[in-house]
DNA sequence: ATAGTATGCTAACGTGTGTTAGCGATGAAT
DNA sequence: ATTCATCGCTAACACACGTTAGCATACTAT
């Protein structure tokens, strides 16, 4: 009898969202059914549900671990005592980080949290509403200090953020350039533009 | 007995793939069914197929109707006598044109694509690779002309088309600036960055 | 008015879906 | 060795899906 192998610091729960989060990025949460996911964890569909309560299940957990993590940082950059400009720049940098860390659970929350149900979905929303507010207030803080060009606070987080989500194809990608590399490019370009300036 | 309503300029088919193009963005191609479809078109599943061959065909029709647009215009763009940042930013303005005037079918295009089926989703994958080698290729001669700082040219083409997908969240949003203000911030913050320069 | 085509309807098909019930096998604790 | 909870299996459910067949209705052209 087949049975879901565990290491010692991930439960089978783990294994099976891990497996999960995979598979919804492979596939899209709608297409990737349960079947297939019981054949990735190696073990019959029904078996699954000893572990978890339902394929909804696993989108909740999966978009709103990731969502924390990220609400989480919001909190601790806002605390610490650096330049906008600065704060801005661990925002990137921590994003980039989970994207190449933790790169299909973003994946799936960044391109499936529209299949959440409510109240979850709601919820995810409000969340996402508020990070992006609270990250525009930092460019705004910028603007003011003169460290930032007077642009759109929200358009510019628009930018930032589904640049950001651009590493999906860079992952993908077979000749890749190193994280670091594409880290430092990113920041470059983002914060400096991609024109030549008079400063370097 | 129920009819689809056409207007002068456009055949039944047409209304359909619009229909389907929105039905698309808002649910995802796996989540959005026939009969969700027949019902916002204002008929019976069934009839449908009197005017398309498959679910599958509309997503065709919409993925490469875009994508046939945009390599047209980058072919276009690589004939004119004008420097590497003017062509970059002729390119992103169409971007931004298309995903303001044409909103649901590139979105659905943008997010969509994996389930095309083959030989049409390597097709697709193709054309998709090859106008992101041309894009860089633009760019690579910036920097060799020194108008574009030595960045990596593929990490600089995801960022501008992520960025550009970012119009998405712009377009729902209820409080929203002008499109023209929208194109402005844009090229402003992709070409020059978010750093207030020496330049002004 | 009539013929022919375009369009729509109802009914149904086969298949795949998420999930549950009930039972057998395994592993841990006494 | 026995007990008990954990875990996996088979079988099946009710339902939603894309699509087809066959027939009825509406429009178009003569």
């Amino acid at each position: 009898m087949a049975r879901i192998i565990i290491d010692k610091n991930s439960s089978r729960k783990e294994v099976i969202l891990t497996k999960a989060a995979s598979l919804f990025r492979e596939k899209g949460y709608k297409a990737a059914s349960m079947r297939d996911l019981a054949e990735s964890v190696g073990v019959e569909a029904a078996s699954l549900y000893n572990h978890i309560k339902s394929k909804t299940e696993l989108l909740h957990e999966i978009c709103f671990g990731v969502a924390n993590r990220f609400m989480h940082k919001m909190e601790e950059v806002e605390g610490e005592k650096i330049s906008p400009i600065e704060k801005i720049e661990a925002l990137i940098r921590f994003h980039i980080d989970e994207m190449i860390l933790h790169y299909e659970e973003v994946y799936v929350m960044d391109r499936e949290w529209k299949h959440l149900s409510d109240p979850y979905l709601s919820n995810f929303q409000n969340q996402r509403r508020m990070y992006r507010k609270r990250f525009a207030a930092i460019i705004e803080q910028g603007i003011s200090l003169k460290n930032i060009k007077p642009i759109d606070a929200s358009t510019a987080v628009l930018i930032l953020l589904h640049a950001i989500g651009g590493i999906e194809s860079w992952h993908r990608s077979t000749q890749k350039i190193s994280a670091e590399a594409l880290t430092a490019n990113m920041i470059s370009i983002l914060i400096g533009g991609i024109a030549a300036s008079a400063k370097g």
